[in-house]
DNA sequence: CTCCATTAGTTAGAATTCTAACTAAATAAT
DNA sequence: ATTATTTAGTTAGAATTCTAACTAATGGAG
């Protein structure tokens, strides 16, 4: 068995499910190497990025979104607060709940990143037509709502 | 803004890396979810896999295959050799180097486990046309190509 | 042949995310 | 109204994977 062989199988003859492990590794190590330089990990970023869309959001909606656990998300949030790029207010509707908001200085960070990590976006967008782009999309979402 | 909103958004507007990550995880959960009564991770199995279908592999062309970091190949395969499914040979070629072989009860429990797995492999495939199922997984390779 | 750079693997320690268990508030049931 | 169940968030501690630094063997350049 060569070295070859093995480049060629494990895109081609692998389940599905490494492939896409392999796609969103690779993704992400091209974010973070982005990133790099602002000292921020793909899913800071990534929280970032979904507050800035949604200032007022709370914990458990950010959940499914960024697709970690609960006291995941209570950890990245110490570390966002930390960094002095959110605030948590309590819910004006709710005692439970929390309301995640952007400093400014959050807010700063979030619209850098945005155009780092755009780039990325962008040269998969490139290597690609328009339209195998959005098929790619489609069937993606498809896949994860057969598990929904 | 509400629950509702989120759940749409979160699949359609997002960047391709959140929709590539929310696929991985779907797909490493329901994994795990059948891997889970026999205390394998979906890493492990997905090693276990990969020695079964080439006996004698090096950590380091792992590596590539697993998409984790040198130290993670050799944690992981610290903990297939403490359960007793693999057994490090030196390599007779190269002295820095060692073979990988499974035991009997790791080819056991890859046997086993490549069943389970193959549940999901399936789902996929019928929840979407053979078309589809193709046309995603070359549009993966596609994605990942680029940045190689 | 000797030295230098590269490659394979490991070790050590930090960061991220997980599961399980807990507190507090809201909702439902009687 | 009171009690039980569910939901939101946190805490504690374990597991996984990471980066940096190390050892040992190979391969190439002088």
């Amino acid at each position: 068995m060569t070295g070859t062989e093995h480049e060629e199988w494990q895109w081609d003859n692998g389940p599905i499910g490494r492939l896409v492990k392999t796609t969103f590794i690779t993704l992400r190590r091209e974010v973070e190497k982005l990133l790099g330089p602002t000292g921020l990990t793909h899913t800071l970023w990534s929280a970032l990025s979904v507050i800035r869309h949604f200032p007022g959001i709370t914990p458990s909606q950010l959940e499914p979104i960024l697709m970690i656990e609960r006291p995941s998300v209570t950890s990245l949030l110490n570390g966002l607060e930390n960094k002095g790029f959110i605030i948590r207010k309590d819910h004006p509707e709710d005692g439970r709940s929390k309301q995640i908001y952007l400093t400014e200085a959050g807010l700063k960070m979030a619209a850098e990143t945005q155009h780092l990590t755009a780039v990325v976006e962008e040269r998969v967008k490139v290597g690609m037509t328009k339209e195998e782009f959005e098929t790619l999309k489609a069937l993606l979402v498809k896949t994860v709502r057969i598990f929904e």
